[in-house]
DNA sequence: CGACCATTTGATATGGATCAAGCGATGTGG
DNA sequence: CCACATCGCTTGATCCATATCAAATGGTCG
């Protein structure tokens, strides 16, 4: 049990546990969200994980001023929602209509006390968390250029090189810690100079990957 | 067994684990470090586990052109370098004199395959280490007086409203994402505005904390 | 006392924010 | 099927918070 299909941190690409699909649904029930829907907000009751199948979620904070941080983009396969506490520390919403598994943390604390192997598991899905969190600092001291750069390439970790966001201009933003007009100034710049190439405006194709690399600081 | 003295994540000020010294130093070693000396560097291969018994740890990561980001200030009772995989994501320095608990991964590794209840303990201790790390995200959209703000309330969190700073600016402006000159600017901003007042440059006196929550967004 | 380093203060420059307008796609009702 | 409203995105002009450059002050230790 929770040994089979690995699932993966979309954002960074890397591969973090291995509790496979078939097990974690018996534990959860798969829902299906339309977009800019809360799956949970700020400060309450803790008492499920979810774990993306398709779509895209944004989890966030906002100051009393109403300045949005988007902390991260879960995409399929990546799971959230699993900092400790009895209550959410972020909000979180679908960005586009999303298919979740939604999953009991009583049913999953259980499972835990039975098998040592699943609290590694967890540990390393936290410490993974953590990580991405950390680079995400990183992120909010590069200039603007910086960040549009590091943003495209990892959200393009496939290897085509074509990026297809479902995310709009003022997540990004958010997520970036930038205004969508210094965003749309970048990305037109990078387009200019043949680094990138737009069909539509959440169709991006990476030309260069270097380019891009060389930019990230 | 790991059970009594709860460890604090000092920045935070929120209790996270329960491991206790006592238990803990079984598997580990206390060392002392003389100041600004390095711990681990970022890709060594993580094979200890810390803990600050007294003074204070700085952990970070610096950009190819020399930019620092300060991730986390590590304080007495603070846990670090649980970060999973065998490579270090961040380096880590003393920022004084301290003295170290140095735990070997593999030892509390053992003990984690005979007692679940530390398994989910690590996961604990991770979890809120990401926590703080998603703060910090937080922080870094803020202006400068918020920044300041904030962060003088994160290290006072013991009752006296006086602050012995171990750290010297850089670091403080490493961490908040700003340059020594802004931050001494504000700082002086905060004495002139009666907000706190200083005795030395390190020691500062926090005369109204509600006027800092207040400018902390 | 003098040298050195940390910190503050001052003057100016600048990257990104803000304010404002234009453009393009999508959808709706007549 | 077209006119028009709406929304998301881009582009333009200006402003401002913080960075940068430079110098003065303060604090510590031989």
């Amino acid at each position: 049990m929770l040994t089979t299909a690995a699932f993966q941190s979309s954002i960074s690409g890397r591969r973090v546990g291995s509790i496979s699909n078939r097990s974690m649904e018996m534990f959860g029930t798969v829902m299906l969200y339309g977009s800019d829907v809360e799956i949970y907000g700020q400060e309450e009751p803790a008492d499920h994980f979810y774990k993306v199948i398709t779509g895209a979620v944004r989890s966030y904070k906002v100051l009393s001023d109403g300045r949005r941080q988007i902390g991260a983009f879960y995409m399929p396969d990546d799971i959230f929602g699993l900092e400790i506490g009895d209550k959410h520390a972020y909000s979180s919403e679908t960005v586009c209509q999303t298919r979740i598994l939604v999953i009991k943390r009583s049913s999953l604390l259980n499972l835990l006390a039975s098998d040592k192997n699943t609290a590694l598991q967890l540990w390393a899905i936290a410490a993974k968390e953590m990580q991405r969190a950390q680079n995400h600092s990183l992120m909010l001291i590069k200039t603007a250029p910086e960040r549009v750069a590091t943003f495209l390439l990892e959200i393009a970790n496939d290897v085509s090189g074509e990026v297809d966001l479902p995310m709009k201009r003022r997540d990004i933003a958010d997520y970036l810690g930038l205004t969508i007009e210094t965003l749309a100034r970048t990305l037109s710049l990078l387009e200019k100079s043949g680094i990138i190439e737009r069909s539509a405006g959440r169709r991006i194709r990476l030309r260069s990957r270097r380019a891009l690399n060389s930019m990230t600081a």
